[in-house]
DNA sequence: CTCGCAGAAATCGTATGCAATCTTTTCCGG
DNA sequence: CCGGAAAAGATTGCATACGATTTCTGCGAG
């Protein structure tokens, strides 16, 4: 597999934290599903792979377990998170808390280059809708999620940015895992009316909307536990 | 200063991770404010102190700057987080956000356990309250925060816990350093308050009365920016 | 053929060493 | 006496080494 091909030569900042550089593009891999849930992740392979020793490599492991993309087993190594039925219900039903008031945040902080950028987001979402590459429905999971990481960040609060961060990679994995076809094209619409909403100020639209369109995702969802729980729990599949 | 002293010879579970007692350990020192902010934690003071080596000591600062409950400069070490007003106002945004929704949730599931375990609780924070010793006030920030943990748990949901986790150990951190003195006191009725709209299911005071509480912390803290902000970050004081 | 069990290989947990960076002290010219 | 440069000391970032634990492999007994 090969993660780390694409090296930025000279965007790449160069004193920044390593750990941190191989943490970000391993969660966008995770996130992209180009690392399956289940997925083994060790210390030694990551650092070869990075060209960092096992230190750093672990460093960057450990902070992705924090975030609950990763899940480490004493003595065994690290796997990319398999999350549950279960896990999968808490990580919307925190949504349906945090983002309504987040867009509600939000509102009354638009100016006119937030709402550029909304433009520029949406606009580039609906490109990858219209796409029909293999790597469409990859794309397509990871501008919606960034859409709301945009969001996050007009409404101004750095802790709630850093949940919506952790929430919204975590609803990546969910939905790649979980979700059903094509019914996330109408959240790309939902998406264009809780912009609508933002521009005109309308905190209490656009939270209202914000919930709906939540409660949307998670209904695409398929949720039932396939065959016995338990099997599958010993499988690790 | 003696933070290591109390070694838990039996009740240590042995095999568990050593870092994550110590985070544990370092969390609990600067909630209750035995470490000041700003208390600088070098890595071969901590792993000393805790007889390990540096790379344990190490994980576990990295953790506790996870939770923003320490900070950490590149090549200059690891200090006990000196939050903002600005910060601190975020913080209790999260909450305003959060905790009456989680407060609405625990209303629906609280069984005679989760009512006993409150009320053990109360006991407890109304002791610390009637104490007057020196660290009384320490005790009393930590069972305060304690009331909102428990809270967190009944809700049911492991990630909403976890950002509790984060908020309340910030607050602390927060309160110590901004509050005004004696208010707080206040704040154990309506934690008694809260425990009744909970026992008897009513949801919906609940969470008005979580919003309200909120609310009151917050208005006991002084958020003023002290003299210059710009001389303050200079002194990192 | 399957099962179980040594031994080997792989992987993790932790300690330690070295270079780079930051801080403090020292020392000298003004 | 003061200011500033240079050296000494302390601390971090990172790599590597080694024992401990787990997983894999091969072989023999049933």
């Amino acid at each position: 597999m090969n993660i780390a091909d694409q090296t930025f030569p000279a965007a790449d900042s160069a004193n920044e934290d390593r750990a941190q550089a191989i943490r970000d593009q391993l969660r966008d891999a995770i996130v992209d599903r180009r690392l399956a849930p289940g997925t083994k992740l060790s210390e030694g392979e990551v650092g070869t792979l990075f060209d960092v020793s096992r230190t750093v490599a672990r460093a960057a492991l450990q902070m992705l377990t924090f975030e609950g993309l990763v899940r480490t087993e004493r003595n065994r190594g690290a796997f990319v998170a398999n999350p549950s039925p279960e896990e999968a219900r808490q990580v919307f039903a925190s949504r349906r808390l945090i983002e309504p008031g987040i867009a509600t945040a939000a509102a009354g902080r638009m100016t006119a280059d937030h709402v550029a950028a909304f433009k520029a987001q949406l606009d580039e979402e609906g490109r990858f809708i219209a796409e029909r590459g293999p790597n469409a429905r990859r794309s397509e999971i990871k501008a919606s999620g960034d859409f709301h990481l945009l969001l996050a960040s007009v409404a101004g609060n750095a802790i709630l940015q850093r949940f919506m961060e952790e929430l919204v990679a975590r609803s990546s994995l969910v939905i790649a895992l979980y979700g059903r076809s094509g019914v996330s094209s109408c959240g790309h619409s939902e998406h264009m009316n809780i912009l609508e909403a933002l521009e005109n100020g309308n905190s209490e639209r656009a939270s209202a909307l914000m919930l709906h369109h939540i409660d949307h995702i998670e209904a695409d969802l398929d949720l039932r536990v396939r065959s016995g729980p338990a099997l599958r729990q010993a499988l690790e599949f």
